[in-house]
DNA sequence: GCATAACTTGACCATTTGGTCAATTCAAGC
DNA sequence: GCTTGAATTGACCAAATGGTCAAGTTATGC
């Protein structure tokens, strides 16, 4: 009856279930204090069944931040070599900002993984982000030379953008605690997100003339 | 022999060591994730002592960020009324960066309370920090009217040099994973720290003529 | 229809957790 | 020097933790 096999359709649902669970764990309670019966518990799932799908508490977390990294460095790749400067902070800051609605979990998790000293994924840190920073530093460089934007590194650069965007995300309590206690609604997301590509834009790229 | 009284010295003493300790676990595990017994250890002092100067695990994480906020919201006196806003916002984005150099942990700490929802600090949130908002949103309204800064919202400014600042903090392991694994030298921090200033007053100050 | 592999689950375990207790040491004031 | 209150601490506890096990139940391929 089932189109795929049973076998393949049950474990892709149960594995669903267990991130979507584990995402909403580790965020509210970071890494160590996310428990493995509290995720089975949101996941509608016995504990030892979690255990047959994912070993061990860190190599659930690992998926997940595994499933994290793999969208943002996609939304990296779009910041095009030959594109005009502000095109290119348009675009790349319009997709960060969209990443932080659309994963806020993910993000804070990434935050707290960051921000305990990146046991896990600190040989990440060290090889794909380091790369990707490097090459993007030539570019960054490439529109200094040009004369398109002000002088400024591009870390300090990518890091103002990591920064403000996630901010959406990492935040999202504080800002809704400023906000009468409601999340932004779409309208208010977008004018967010229009303002902080402003901000940043003006900020960085050379007026032209 | 000692000038103030031992039972007094004493207690100053062992609550700060209790509260350094406090502030480097709390940051690493989260505040599920920290374990009293950590704390104690290196604090050098037995569990039961701990808890005969804080009762509870909630109430030694509550004087940790209550010391935070004191110190932030002191900083944030600093934007004063009257200034112009260029001045006004570098002072204030200035000495931002420097707490986050200072007070990293705390920082830490405040990111993480607020990512699982801020339910230790939400009644902070909801009064002392919506007034200063309340507050500065003015400010930053008159800035707009006299023609003196670029429109922007005053929540989205503040949230990014909120975000940018607090960063350097934050990510503190990811910039260093990115700087050949060290920590920014003094050097290397005030260059961020004066690019940072650059790149939000260009973004956000109209140009004088 | 049966063998095999995928999946499920109640019961269990050693370890760690936040917190307690009662007994003790210490120092200050008289 | 003795009383009083502050400070210290080893031993302990119930609850929760990550993870295991062995006994089950499905479903698939032949």
């Amino acid at each position: 009856m089932p189109r795929k096999s049973l076998k393949t359709t049950v474990r892709a649902e149960n594995e669903a279930a267990i991130l979507a669970a584990a995402e909403a764990v580790f965020a509210e309670f970071g890494f160590k204090g996310a428990s493995t019966s509290e995720i089975a518990r949101r996941a509608n799932v016995p504990k030892p069944n979690l255990h047959y799908y994912f070993p061990t508490k860190e190599a659930l977390y690992r998926v997940v931040l595994q499933r994290v990294l793999t969208v943002w460095l996609d939304a990296g790749a779009s910041m095009d070599e030959n594109a005009e400067p502000e095109a290119a902070l348009r675009r790349y800051i319009g997709m960060k900002m969209d990443l932080s609605r659309s994963m806020t979990l993910g993000s804070q998790i990434w935050a707290s993984e960051i921000m305990r000293g990146a046991p896990i994924i600190k040989d990440f840190l060290e090889t794909t982000l380091k790369d990707w920073v490097a090459g993007h530093e030539i570019i960054v460089q490439r529109w200094h030379d040009e004369g398109k934007i002000h002088p400024v590194s591009a870390k300090a650069l990518f890091f103002m953008i990591w920064a403000t965007t996630q901010h959406y995300a990492d935040f999202a309590t504080q800002i809704a605690c400023l906000n009468a206690g409601q999340p932004l609604s779409d309208a208010q997301f977008n004018t967010a997100r229009a303002q902080v590509t402003e901000m940043i834009v003006r900020g960085v790229v050379r007026a032209a003339g």
